[in-house]
Order: structure tokens, then C-alpha cells, then sequence
DNA sequence: CGGATCGTTGATCAACTTCAACGGTCGTGG
DNA sequence: CCACGACCGTTGAAGTTGATCAACGATCCG
């Protein structure tokens, strides 16, 4: 069963007994979801906590122009959601949009807060989680306060090889904060 | 006492009384540290989470070509720390500096597993401050990706006058990623 | 076959950086 | 108490990165 990665990324981080997985796993719903199915949409006024067990999402925006701009992907094992609008109980201003045909799973903010009432060592879990994900963060920040946009896409482009060539471009471009046009210019300047 | 900023900020999150924070303090280190003041430096290979109590604080790192780039500001009732160093037990990067004379609470790794062990409640309150600052994050990625350098600029300005007022002007272009001349230039322009 | 959808290319242009020089202010030591 | 230097901000000229626009190509799928 799918599932069992869940149960499997959290025995990383917190010993859990298989009864205590299937009781948790009760708090989740099951998601699949085809490729450019839209999962949260910006203006819904409640939104989950999403948990990938194959396939690919990303979070975007749209600014002011009309613009779509990705924030984020996500790839199996990976959590992805507005945070700030879980942790308000706030409508959000993110789309979330399956890249490839994904399974997930997701819980509501009223099902996490049971969840965590009736499981206090998934609070571990999630700190840590979300440890993780912020020190992602003070490294992103990092390269984007460093590197040229040149240099930002040749590290991108080779820490995640696979990862650049089985998605969009402009979906990358997007996320590394380029236009389009630019990174096809810079694939062809730099033939590797 | 100062500590007892903590205190009130803990308790927004967690119910908890005054014995038990008591105890929770005995955790911590208490630091005094003045203007310009290093509290944490690039090798380190120990670190710890800083509570701010009073004062200001900035992170930053030292690029590949001896810029120094400031990736976070802290003020009265943040948290700061290299949130990977921090999980992985690894040395930091980074460089911790007081802007002005700051007075800090810190706990180191081995403390903090120690504090958490002995209160679970703690992870809730760590879980809820580390999505809070995620979130944070995905906020500022929204404006990194659809806003001129210059609306950058205003923006921020215009969130935090005071802020802006009160830090040297090459810091704030240093953590927007803007140079220290263009800052000047988008001030005289934009008298205000 | 025909239309989306995605990537490419070249010309033009603006935003922003870099460099170099100068000015003001503050604090410290003589 | 003054003078000097460190530190921070300013200014203008010149240069570059990377965006924008418009047009075209390629591929995929119904």
C-alpha cells in the first residue's frame, strides 16, 4: 500500500508501531490527482497539509500582472502547504497544481489538531519537519543572494538533472526567478 | 526579569505555569551581547537557537568572493539559528552579529533535546514558531519573484519604517539583495 | 490534419551593478 | 578638546545582466 511511505518517512524521525500508523493514517484522505489537476486553488478558505507518495506538485501565485510565479515543488516524501494560511486558519493565495500524475495524501487543519491531541509525538515529527524545510529555505536564500541568475540556473540545473529534464522549463524558470527566453539562451550557450 | 519575555511568548502558543518555566529556563544560557558582537561564526561546530529578548540581531554569510550577504533580521521575540546545522548537528556557514547591544537567550542542541524530552508540550510550541517562520519564507518568496528591486525596496520600507530607520542602510540592501548605491539612489529619488 | 502547448531566436531596452571619488558623522586617543 | 580615522552614505558615469517583445519551430495529442 502507497501509504506505508508516509509511515516510513515519519520513522525517520519518531519510533511509531504499525497500529499506531493505521489509527493515524485514519486522519488522512487519500488523494490522486492527474497531471494539472488543481489540489488548493487561491481563495479557498480551508486548506491541508499535503503529504506527496508519487509524482510531483508545485505551489504558485499569481501577482499583480497576472503573472503565475512556482514557489515550490514537491516530490515524493516531501510536505508541501500554505503555512501561513494553516497556521491563521486564513483563506490562501496559492494554487497547488500536480505537475505529473501524483498520489497524495492530505489532512485538514481540524484533523491535524486531533491528530496531534491524540498522537503528542507527532508534534516531534512535525517540528522536525518543518526544521527541515526552513533550513531549506536559509539555503535558497543563500544562492539567490550570491549567484548571478546565470550561475543560479547551471548549480539548479546540476544538483537536479533528472529533476530539469522531467519538467517543464518554464516551470523552472519560474521557480529560479528567470524568464523563460533566458534559460533556453543559457541551455544553448552552455551545451552539456 | 527579561527572561520572562520567553515566558509570554511560550505561552501564546502552550498553556504553561511559572514553575515549569522555572525549570524550562534552566535550559538556557543567558547572553548579553554588545553592538557588533559575533555570537555565532562560520566553523562553528557547535551551535545553538537564539531567543531574542531584547535588541536586534542579523545572520549572514561570506560569499565565494568575501561579500558578506545578510540572509535575516531578528528582533524581540524570534528565534534565530542554521536551522540545517541545527538538525544535522553539522557546522554552520553562517555568522551571527548583534546590530545593537542585545540581550539573547540560547540552548544548545543537546539542551534542547534534553528540554523536550523532559516537556513534549515544547514541540508543539517549536512546531508552531518553525511553520510560522517557514511560512514567513513562502511570503518573502512571493515578493522576490513578482516585484521589481525597486518595488522590493518600497515595500519593505514602507512595512518597517521604523526597522528601516534604525539599521544601517547597507544591511537592508545587503538582506534584499539590492547594491548599497542603488538603495541610496531609490532614496533620493522617492523622497518620503 | 489542426490547434495547443512549449521552446527558440534575435533585436531592443531598462533595471540595476560596478567603480571611483567625495562628504558627513561619530568616537577615540593624543 | 581637537584631530584623525573608521565607518557609512551619496553621487555620477559607464557597463552588463537579464527582461521584454515578436516571430517562428517543434512536438504532441485529439
Amino acid at each position: 500500500m502507497r501509504n506505508n511511505i508516509l509511515f516510513q518517512h515519519i520513522n525517520q524521525f519518531i519510533p511509531l508501531t504499525e497500529n499506531e500508523f493505521t489509527e493515524i493514517i485514519g486522519y488522512f484522505e487519500r488523494e490522486d490527482i492527474p497531471k494539472k489537476g488543481i489540489l488548493m486553488r487561491a481563495g479557498d478558505r480551508f486548506v491541508n497539509d499535503y503529504f506527496i507518495l508519487t509524482g510531483c506538485v508545485h505551489m504558485y501565485f499569481v501577482d499583480h500582472q497576472g503573472v503565475e510565479h512556482t514557489v515550490q515543488f514537491a516530490l515524493k516524501n516531501w510536505w508541501i502547504a500554505d503555512y501561513i494560511a494553516l497556521q491563521r486558519g486564513q483563506p490562501t493565495d496559492f494554487y497547488i497544481q500536480a505537475i505529473e500524475n501524483s498520489e497524495l495524501l492530505s489532512i485538514s487543519l481540524p484533523n491535524r489538531e486531533k491528530l496531534l491531541l491524540r498522537f503528542p509525538k507527532m508534534e516531534s515529527y512535525f517540528r522536525a519537519v518543518y526544521q527541515i524545510a526552513y533550513g531549506s529555505y536559509q539555503t535558497r536564500m543563500k544562492y539567490i543572494l550570491s549567484y548571478s541568475k546565470e550561475e543560479i540556473y547551471l548549480r539548479f540545473r546540476d544538483s537536479f538533472p533528472e529533476f530539469v529534464n522531467s519538467v517543464p522549463q518554464y516551470l523552472i524558470a519560474s521557480y529560479l526567478g528567470l524568464s523563460a527566453e533566458y534559460v533556453s539562451k543559457l541551455r544553448r550557450k552552455n551545451i552539456s
